[in-house]
DNA sequence: TATAAACAGTTTGTATTCAAACTGTTTTAG
DNA sequence: CTAAAACAGTTTGAATACAAACTGTTTATA
């Protein structure tokens, strides 16, 4: 008995991932609309953060890929997508030439900074008294399930 | 500046978010695999547990999409595979032909009878000292995040 | 009782995801 | 120095997701 419920549990624990995850890109879909940019996505923005501060505006496919959590075929779909608009520009490594060099052009660094100060307004934190703290126990609890 | 830590906390909450989805569905897939159920999805068994635990067996598209939160297109297209598959079968409502009624098949039946018992060990949760209350109350925590 | 509105599902078009097979480049080893 | 292995990306094919436009059916309303 104790194991049936726990069968249920762990499936409405699946449930509530699926959902979170539909929910929040619904949500920075949005913001994403209200700024202009209706046709970024979150997984674009994923590859844009990446590039923006922890690359330092230059990275390799694999790089991302690794990175942001994808395989390198989504990222070759990504960064297809990202440079039709022009976000980011994807050049051959003269030095090793199975490499591209991604890099953010300017219209992908406006769009961080215009983005950047929205996305902290997706969950009103202030009106739900999170903390900072509250936030990153809670990234840090998401993280844990994922190692295991 | 507590803003622009707010801002990257943020940031990496959606990114956990986003990992464990995919990380989620890559742990269920395995375990569908090791069942024989290779062409079975994870969004496949959502639909599935639906209609076996909270329908009696019978439901329509709409109503399935309701209650697993998604869309109706998606869910055409969900039910499509799912008939391929011979899980469940699609039929119109004699008495409102608007509707379809989808009902399990005996395979779809048989396959939730196997795969529940190892949906609770995707996670080892004895090892992990997890109790039923603790799975609850992140499921809770996550809903949380949802409805806001 | 027509006509409009509401409803259930499908289709279309675009994006994402990923495994597997593939191309081309570079490195390693014999 | 050449063949094999490793590496970075692309392509392909199948699945999911969703908005918007569409078809048919039922219900409401004027």
């Amino acid at each position: 008995m104790k194991e049936k419920e726990l069968v249920h549990s762990i499936h409405y624990y699946f449930m509530a991932v699926l959902r979170l995850r539909q929910n929040l890109k619904q949500r920075v879909q949005r913001k994403l609309i209200d700024l202009g940019y209706e046709d970024i996505t979150l997984e674009m923005t994923q590859v844009l953060y990446y590039l923006h501060f922890d690359a330092e505006g230059e990275a390799n496919q694999q790089e991302i890929a690794d990175n942001i959590g994808k395989n390198k075929s989504s990222l070759t779909s990504l960064i297809d997508n990202l440079s039709k608009r022009e976000m980011i520009k994807r050049n051959i490594n003269p030095k090793n030439r199975r490499n591209n060099i991604i890099t953010l052009t300017k219209k992908g660094k406006k769009f961080m900074e215009e983005f950047l100060p929205v996305v902290y307004k997706t969950y009103n934190t202030s009106k739900l008294s999170m903390t900072l703290k509250d936030i990153n126990n809670l990234t840090q609890t998401l993280n844990s399930f994922i190692e295991i």
